[in-house]
DNA sequence: GCAATAATTAGAATAATTCTAATTATTGCT
DNA sequence: AGCAATAATTAGAATTATTCTAATTATTGC
């Protein structure tokens, strides 16, 4: 697997602070959570498992954490349909794609030129801060429910 | 503008049959109501407009009526975020742009070729029944905050 | 025309997220 | 170091979108 962005305390601290933000505890643990795991969770997920580690913790503050880092842009959130938030480390250009037997998320790596392709179908005067892409559908081999992992 | 695929009242009543499901004057309403107006409305909106032609429909009808007709492919699901579930009469494969200051969305027709070369990204295995592409941003020109239309 | 099935309705229930107000922690200043 | 200002955390209440429930109404096939 291709070792994927990832940041020390130290760094995460300073991502941080550019946007104006504190390092925490929490705020760290979370973002330790997301980097072990990278099944993209829900925050109730990430909730569950920070617990383990810091039991006092609040899913308020998970929310608040969770934020946090999104907002200088640490993590990605995934939507899909209806469901939950999902949180997503990786921060290459990836899409996802939502097994809709089992739930599960995949990211799926994206060759560099296909997102500015798409960008190129816009009409002038529309200004793109983010692309998304995401499939729907089944996988035909079946994986351990637990462990998921980056296709490809 | 393209005139985007509509369906007759007959036609309506026959894809809803062919899913196992009947036409009744809810289903029209909720059709008619959308395709009139291609702003991408939720639930709620679409309840208020239907509500000025047949007053005693209720929400929950609404919320049937619309998952009806995605069900038999007349209408699609559109999901930005957090925000509450979109429905979409245009059946063209399309992107959506999400404009983040005034809350518009438009469609973004695609190039046949693109979807395809998406789905090729995927590994051996992933059968995808759907795919979504979703730009956030900020349109230059500010258009007329409610007549919505189809970009490009 | 009647039984079976499906759709509608109003309102209750649920799930995810956001808000609120009080408390605690951290930072920058002197 | 001490203190005011600011930010983060916490628990729980509130909100929002959606789904569920049970009763009623409409429609279909025989």
């Amino acid at each position: 697997m291709i070792p994927l962005a990832q940041v020390t305390s130290d760094a995460l601290s300073q991502r941080l602070g550019e946007s104006g933000l504190r390092s925490t505890p929490q705020r760290e643990i979370v973002y330790d959570i997301l980097i072990k795991r990278r099944d993209h969770p829900t925050a109730d997920e990430v909730f569950a498992r920070v617990k383990a580690e810091l039991p006092t913790i609040s899913l308020a503050t998970v929310y608040n954490c969770l934020e946090a880092l999104v907002q200088c842009n640490l993590i990605r959130q995934v939507n899909f349909d209806r469901g939950p938030t999902r949180y997503c480390p990786n921060l290459h250009p990836h899409a996802h794609f939502h097994d809709e037997v089992t739930g599960s998320t995949y990211d799926i790596d994206l060759p560099p030129g296909i997102v500015e392709q798409l960008k190129a179908q816009l009409p002038e005067g529309y200004a793109v801060s983010d692309v998304e892409i995401m499939f729907r559908g089944k996988t035909r081999e079946r994986r351990p429910a637990t462990v998921e992992h980056t296709a490809r």
